[in-house]
DNA sequence: CAGGTATATACTAATCTGGGTATATATAAG
DNA sequence: CTTATATATACCCAGATTAGTATATACCTG
């Protein structure tokens, strides 16, 4: 199981990405895009689906691959505590992130 | 040149950017806080030095490395458009702060 | 069942990368 | 100038990765 980067360093799998990122496609969908031998697509999917990334449903010949954000949302997390370099008054974010969240969690029910 | 993403595949150059997000620090100081072997840590440093993730000042023997936000920012900007898969409605955005802000709030507690 | 379409997998060769070791360069200190 | 310290580079090797090609599997249609 590699890291969610390795799988994102590969150029045709994050062209895969953006491509489910604004609706499902079927294999040869995504190969007609991406100009790809249909093996490669299908290995990069591969790849993208064990690590997470995507996810299959199956439709008749065809599989329809969608997106799926955890991978990405832990990408996103890595990325936070390098945020204060190019975020100005990340305390006043910090405070404000914590409102929402404590408004958030009155709202709820308890845990 | 290779992307962003490729530099970020490997874990001590992730390790090596974590500690440089809190301060600048010598070679010998990543190379103890990684316990790494001091080539692999000047290796890793020139690999994120060309890809303009470091930058490193010179103080007598030393050379004092530290952080540059640029290709991090673009890491980030590279997320923006499946951001909308976690953070579409109040829902996914209290998921979302769930998993990040208990992880911050352990660090903010530590200190 | 036969033939066609869509997708997955197996196999190979070429390339790339990181670890390890040895060595080179730079600066300081005596 | 000699030695010590800090860092960088050169070189080789083993493992991993990708593209390319061929082939297998799955499902549909007639």
């Amino acid at each position: 199981m590699s890291s969610s980067f390795v799988i994102l360093a590969e150029p045709s799998r994050r062209a895969i990405l953006r491509l489910l990122a604004s609706s499902e496609r079927s294999v040869s969908d995504l190969e007609q895009q991406l100009r790809l031998p249909q093996p490669s697509v299908s290995k990069h999917l591969r790849i993208l689906r064990e690590a997470g990334f995507v996810q299959a449903r199956v439709d008749a010949q065809r599989r329809l691959y969608r997106l799926r954000p955890e991978p990405l949302m832990e990408v996103d997390a890595w990325l936070a505590p390098f945020r204060r370099f190019w975020t100005p008054h990340l305390d006043a974010l910090e405070r404000h992130l914590d409102r929402v969240d404590s408004k958030s969690r009155r709202r709820r029910k308890q845990r």
